[in-house]
DNA sequence: CTTGCACCTCTAGTCGCTAGAGGATGTAGG
DNA sequence: CCTACATCCTCTAGCGACTAGAGGTGCAAG
């Protein structure tokens, strides 16, 4: 039952002070008790919301993603067809995503490939980004 | 010599017209002829300016590097090696991103394919992410 | 001449924090 | 007990790259 300081859950969760107070703020994470001297003390439930937010976060659920994942958490006899649903459109946007790099990757590598290091009137970075129809691949 | 309206500008660059006032805002576009009745009117190379902007910024480059490149394209008797610099470091950062969404692809595909469309507290998305020891890679 | 769209400027909001000011509290050493 | 210093508090403003909206003007077609 010993006081678990914002600094100690910062380090204990891995988010940082001021986002820790960020989350409060939007509501992500309750407002804990206060100390004599007004200062937040947090129990160990709130240092497994932060982290379950930060690995939320870094999977790269958005805010209003992680909260109604929290809820669920908070409810586990609900159906999970809406954690499930979550996470698949985040799979289906990385998979997006990791085309979309892909395909840019090539056309990089070509600018790069293309650049001579002489002067930018031969230079394969600029004449590709003006013109579009040089691109080896019209994705977007 | 027809003047070309913002909206056309738009249309033509495939920028969005709020995009290019706040382009000009930014100094990305220099401020162009006004109408009469003090209107926007622009001209063919505004025209390509917007369309290498557009095309960088899909690549992923931020505003200040196309500042640099657009610099560059405007004094083309300069080394091409700071484009080149630009380029590369942003092939680098791709490469980057997408071993981190490769990773993470994985991660949600185990998660997805784990639930089994019971109630939560069976789910394997929100465990996933309560405990960061079930992850199937630690990258992060 | 009116209708209605496109244009104008300006401000404020988005997202997920981060930075800094200016002050209070807590703790360790002398 | 005093001082020094880290940590805490609240509050506001800033980041990047736009986007949305209010409130007003210009212009072209019917």
């Amino acid at each position: 039952m010993k006081k678990i300081t914002i600094g100690e859950a910062s380090r204990q969760s891995g988010v940082k002070v001021p986002t820790i107070r960020y989350y409060e703020g939007i509501g992500l994470l309750s407002a804990p008790s206060r100390s004599e001297g007004n200062q937040r003390s947090y129990e160990p439930a709130d240092i497994s919301r932060l982290v379950f937010i930060r690995h939320a976060r870094e999977l790269g659920f958005e805010v209003d993603a992680i909260r109604t994942l929290l809820t669920l958490q908070d409810d586990p006899n609900q159906s999970c067809a809406s954690a499930d649903a979550i996470a698949k459109a985040r799979l289906i946007d990385v998979e997006q995503r990791i085309r979309s790099l892909m395909a840019l990757k090539v056309e990089l590598e070509a600018m790069v490939a293309g650049c001579g290091h002489g002067r930018v009137d031969q230079c394969r970075v600029i004449e590709v980004l003006a013109d579009h129809g040089q691109c080896a691949h019209s994705y977007h």
